[in-house]
DNA sequence: AACTGATATATCTATTACTGATATATCGGA
DNA sequence: TCCGATATATCAGTAATAGATATATCAGTT
């Protein structure tokens, strides 16, 4: 897989960036760094995560002892690295944006 | 049309950012921009246009008149508006994986 | 111990978006 | 006038996402 993302790849990667979590953290953690633009329902998730799986990209850690639902996952090193590939092109283009006297709108930080 | 846009979309309204252009140099400039990784057939953007054209982001400029077969198109204001919020999101998005110690990679300026 | 709402994973069907391939025509230069 | 690059267009197939629904577990009541 190569950038550009598509969003739902992206922002699995991204929440996953900030250290191991759960499928339902993932959603959770989606909405809240989309600033609640972007909402990421179940059926997108698992079958992002399963095919992420495939590919390598993320693997399945270490269950929580507290609750059996509950299913880890973190990023591999791939993951890791085709995330950082990802933010890298993402600065690249907002760099171009810039140099063509782009303003950017008000938005949280 | 809401963020996070897509990537066809994303690059097709941002290769106009920078003023009308014909289809086929939309192609090339999608290209350009994305230091190559980006390369958008011709399947894609002109489906991608039509739907834009639909939508209304993006609306036919005059002809070029050295050349009959060109097509020219440009942002409208709601395509300008739509470009702006995701270069807005986009931005608000890289300063939290700053936030969170994101080193980026050696990325071509 | 049954009840409740939130949490959590999973998957079905349908739709949307994208891709590769191919087709057709026009342009500019040798 | 021949040829390669330019330019638009569309078909058929695939990939990615969305909406809806299903099932089960958890934590906190009562």
């Amino acid at each position: 897989m190569e950038p550009p993302l598509t969003p739902a790849v992206f922002f699995t990667l991204f929440a996953l960036a900030g250290g191991e979590k759960h499928g339902y953290a993932i959603m959770q953690e989606t909405q809240e760094l989309s600033d609640g633009s972007f909402r990421m329902g179940p059926a997108t998730l698992y079958t992002t995560l399963q095919r992420l799986l495939d590919l390598d990209l993320v693997a399945e850690a270490a269950g929580d002892e507290n609750d059996s639902r509950r299913r880890n996952y973190r990023l591999t090193k791939s993951g890791r690295t085709l995330l950082d590939a990802e933010l890298g092109r993402v600065e690249a283009l907002l760099r171009k944006a810039k140099a063509m006297r782009w303003k950017p709108a008000q938005v949280k930080s």
